[in-house]
DNA sequence: TATACTTCGCTAAAATGTAACGATAAATGT
DNA sequence: ACATTTATCGTTACATTTTAGCGAAGTATA
């Protein structure tokens, strides 16, 4: 899907929900739909300065923030940085496969690996929220 | 085990692996060691320096950085913290159960979690070489 | 318009993490 | 014992990542 598209999706279900998807909010999500990778914060506030001259920290942060809330990106843990998600609404268990050669991450859905997970948790009394799941290595194209 | 067993463990561990296990590296595990959770690198500052008077951010990275090495903690990274490994040596995966509500980590290691994980990563072509696994949510005592 | 609410620009600072360098201290070879 | 090498430590300074606070500007709602 073209990212053009994708922000459109994304406008909408912003809109549905009373959010409002303001210029800056579009800007960053289309930022990151150009990427194959995750992006740092004060990358993605490089690259946003170029047509936002007074983009500062605090934009860069509250805007992710937002995103996040929305679940129209995630964060990678393991490397502080951004990646859009590119199928928001459905809820789903978020689970990357980052190539630590060229950047590419992979979001991936595996039912198995959630029901795995949980299912371990519970054999320790343990409910589970919200889980983390980075698999660093090589993808395909760089072994 | 008690503390102080696992201590002397690890020390022989380190030895016999060529390795000082100097007073710095022992006391930073030993307190990690001493607590049920994992510990922010500036909390763990903190503490050292109520005997190592003269301990700095660097002299705290520089200890966890060899304890990570040698496998003797982990570092969680959801939370940018580290927390004491009782089995090290026996090369595992690490999985966490995090519990937000009292700070608890159970590490688990479920061979299962860790094949479905690179199953899953190899049906895309990748390769995993490490994995990252947190589950946040409520221990049993927290529910 | 009046009102409440959200977003934004700005400043500052907190929290987290590193680089660099010389001084000690320990291991090694003679 | 002595010199040589290596690892660790103390110290300083800095880099990176993230958040708090405040008032101005924008937006929805009545
Ligand atoms: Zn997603
Ligand atoms: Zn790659
Ligand atoms: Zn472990
Ligand atoms: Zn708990």
């Amino acid at each position: 899907m073209s990212i053009g598209s994708q922000v459109e999706k994304a406008r909408q279900y912003c809109e549905q929900k009373g959010a409002r998807f303001t210029h800056l909010r579009e800007t960053v999500y289309a930022l990151l739909l150009d990427k194959e990778g995750a992006v740092g914060a004060y990358d993605l506030l490089d690259t946003l300065k170029e047509t936002e001259t007074n983009a500062k920290p605090a934009t860069v942060y509250r805007t992710l923030d937002f995103l996040l809330e929305f679940g129209l990106i995630h964060r990678l843990e393991s490397t502080n940085a951004f990646v859009a998600c590119h199928h928001f609404g459905c809820s789903h268990p978020v689970q990357f496969l980052i190539c630590d050669k060229c950047g590419l991450v992979k979001e991936i859905q595996s039912e198995g690996l959630q029901d795995t997970l949980v299912k371990q948790a519970e054999s320790y009394g343990f409910q589970v929220s919200k889980q983390t799941i980075e698999a660093h290595g090589l993808c395909s194209a760089c072994q």
